[in-house]
RNA sequence: GUGGAUGUAGCUCAGUGGUAGAGCCCCGGAUUGUGGUUCCGGUUGUCGUGGGUUCGAUCCCCAUCAUCCACCCCA
C-alpha cells in the first residue's frame, strides 16, 4: 500500500520548529499591541469573486496560482492567496469602515499554487496588517516604522533594506500605462516573451524582469515617477520627510511595482539578500481605491504582508534563533519502581499545583534509573527531580542539577516545593 | 508553467548488474540508583513509486512522484 504524503508544497511545523514559530508570534502580538493594532481572523475560504475583483483579473495571482473549486452547492470558492481581500471583506461586512479608522493586523496561510522553492511554497504564512480611514503619509510612515522596529527587535535590522516607490493616483498610473506601452512597442523588438505577452494585459510589471538583455531598453523607459500629479508627489516627499526624520534608510526603486493591481501611491518592500531568489521579506503599499472597488464607500487604506517561513529562515541562516526559544522545561521528574511510578504522576500535579509557573515533564512507562536520567538530560531539562525507593521511604524527594556544577540535594517533599519555589521564583 | 540537479536506515551520506554499508541516533551492558566523555554488544531498509531490458536491477532505460536550484511569480 502506498503512504499517503503531504500535498506537495505544503509543510509540517514540526516540533523542533515550533519554538521558533512563537518566539517570531510573540515578538507580533507584542509589537501589534504597542502599536495600537488589533487582530482580525477571517476564514481561509472566500467566494472566488473577491480575489478576482480586488487582486486583478489578469494578475498572474488570478490568472494561474489560486486553489479555486466548486463546493457541494455549485459555488466558486477559493483559499485564499493573501489576506488584504479577505481583511477588507471582513471590515466592510461588519461596519467597521463606518466613519472610523482602523489599525488591523491577522496572521495565517495563505495558498497559491506556484512551483515550490526555497522560501516559496504552495501553503505560506503571513502576517499582515492593513489601515483603514487615514489618507497619510503619517499613517504611511507609521506602518514602514512599525515593520522596521519589528526587525530591530529580531535582530535583522542590518540584513534588510527598505525599496520604497509611488505608483500615483489611478488616473496618473493610467497616462503612465500609456506612455509606457507606447515606449514598450517602439522597442517591440527587444522584447522577451514574457514581456509581449505582458505588453497588453500587465505592462508595469514588465519592468521588473531581470532579463539582462533588457536592462538598457529598461532604463530608458519612461519613468512613473515624472508623471505624479501634485497631489501623489507630494505625498510622496512628505512621506520619504518622516523617514528621514525617523532616520529610516531607503532606496527609491522607480521601477518597484507591485503584481497586485489594487496599490496606488506608496508602495515599498523590505529584501535580503540572505535568500537567493526569494528575497522579498515583506511589501505593501496603499490601495485607497479598493473598499470602493468592492462595493463600499471610498476609504483610503495602507498596508502590508510579511512572509513568515522567508522570515524564520532569515532567522535561521543568520543564526538569529534566540536560545531561549529552544529551551527545555525547568524540570523532569523520574520515577524508580513500581511503588515510586504508582505515586509520580500525583506528586506532578501536586507540584503543579504549588508552582504555577514550574515547567515540568513526569516520566511514564517506567525504565532503569540510567535510562530515566538519560532521558531528564535528554529533555533539555535544568533539573531532575527524583523519586526512587529510597525517597519514598523518607517521604522524600531528590533534586540533581543538570546543567551545573551543584551538590545533589534531599529534602522532605514540602522543603523541596519551598526550594523549587526558590529557584524558579 | 520552463530548464537543471538529486531521491539508499529516523538523520547525514558511501556503494555494487548477483537484492546493501558507515557515522550519528536508538536500545542493552561495563557502573545492584546517577546523564552529558569512553569502551563492548544489538535493532533499524518495500535502495522514492510503477513499468521495461536482463537468467538476475538499488545500479541500465522510460514514466511518475517528491525535494533542491534558477527562470517565472511574490510574502
Amino acid at each position: 500500500m502506498k503512504n499517503i504524503q503531504a500535498i506537495r508544497g505544503m509543510n509540517d511545523l514540526l516540533p523542533e520548529q515550533s519554538p521558533l514559530w512563537q518566539y517570531f508570534e510573540a515578538q507580533i502580538r507584542s509589537l501589534m499591541r504597542r502599536y495600537g493594532y488589533r487582530e482580525i481572523r477571517t476564514p481561509i475560504l472566500e467566494q472566488t469573486a473577491l480575489f478576482a475583483r480586488s487582486i486583478g483579473e489578469v494578475t498572474d495571482i488570478v490568472e494561474k496560482e489560486m486553489y479555486t473549486f466548486e463546493d457541494r452547492n455549485g459555488d466558486s470558492l477559493t483559499l485564499r492567496p493573501e489576506g488584504t481581500a479577505s481583511c477588507v471583506r471582513a471590515a466592510m461586512e461588519n461596519g467597521l469602515l463606518h466613519n472610523q479608522t482602523q489599525r488591523l493586523w491577522y496572521q495565517g496561510p495563505m495558498f497559491r499554487h506556484e512551483r515550490p522553492q526555497k522560501g516559496r511554497y504552495r501553503q505560506f504564512h503571513q502576517v499582515g496588517v492593513e489601515t483603514f480611514g487615514m489618507n497619510g503619509p503619517d499613517i504611511d510612515a507609521e506602518i514602514i516604522l512599525l515593520s522596521a522596529r519589528l526587525w530591530k527587535a529580531l535582530g535583522l535590522f542590518d540584513h534588510v533594506t527598505l525599496e520604497l516607490n509611488s505608483l500615483g493616483s489611478l488616473a496618473d498610473r493610467r497616462v503612465y500605462r500609456e506612455a509606457l506601452t507606447a515606449y514598450f512597442e517602439s522597442h517591440f523588438d527587444l522584447l522577451d516573451e514574457d514581456s509581449r505577452r505582458r505588453l497588453t494585459s500587465n505592462p508595469l510589471r514588465i519592468l521588473d524582469s531581470k532579463n539582462p538583455a533588457m536592462a538598457e531598453m529598461l532604463a530608458q523607459a519612461p519613468q512613473l515617477l515624472e508623471y505624479l500629479d501634485d497631489e501623489s508627489r507630494a505625498h510622496f516627499a512628505a512621506l520619504t520627510d518622516l523617514l528621514d526624520a525617523a532616520g529610516i534608510a531607503y532606496v527609491i526603486n522607480p521601477r518597484l511595482v507591485r503584481g497586485l493591481d489594487y496599490y496606488s501611491r506608496t508602495v515599498f518592500e523590505w529584501t535580503t539578500t540572505a535568500l537567493g531568489s526569494q528575497g522579498t521579506v515583506c511589501a505593501g503599499g496603499r490601495y485607497d481605491g479598493l473598499v470602493e472597488q468592492l462595493g463600499g464607500k471610498p476609504i483610503p487604506a495602507v498596508g502590508f504582508a510579511m512572509g513568515i517561513e522567508r522570515l524564520i529562515l532569515l532567522l535561521e541562516t543568520l543564526d538569529l534563533v534566540p536560545p531561549e526559544s529552544q529551551r527545555g522545561p525547568d524540570a523532569y521528574l523520574l520515577a524508580v519502581g513500581e511503588r515510586a511510578e504508582r505515586e509520580a504522576l500525583l506528586l506532578g500535579e501536586n507540584l503543579r499545583d504549588a508552582l504555577p509557573h514550574l515547567t515540568l515533564q513526569v516520566h511514564c512507562g517506567g525504565g532503569s534509573f540510567k535510562s530515566q536520567i538519560k532521558r531528564a538530560d535528554k529533555s533539555g531539562a535544568r533539573l531532575a527531580l527524583i523519586l526512587g525507593e529510597d525517597e519514598l521511604d523518607q517521604g522524600a524527594l531528590g533534586l540533581k542539577f543538570l546543567r551545573e556544577e551543584r551538590d545533589q540535594e534531599t529534602l522532605p517533599r514540602d522543603a523541596m516545593i519551598e526550594r523549587l519555589k526558590a529557584l524558579f521564583r
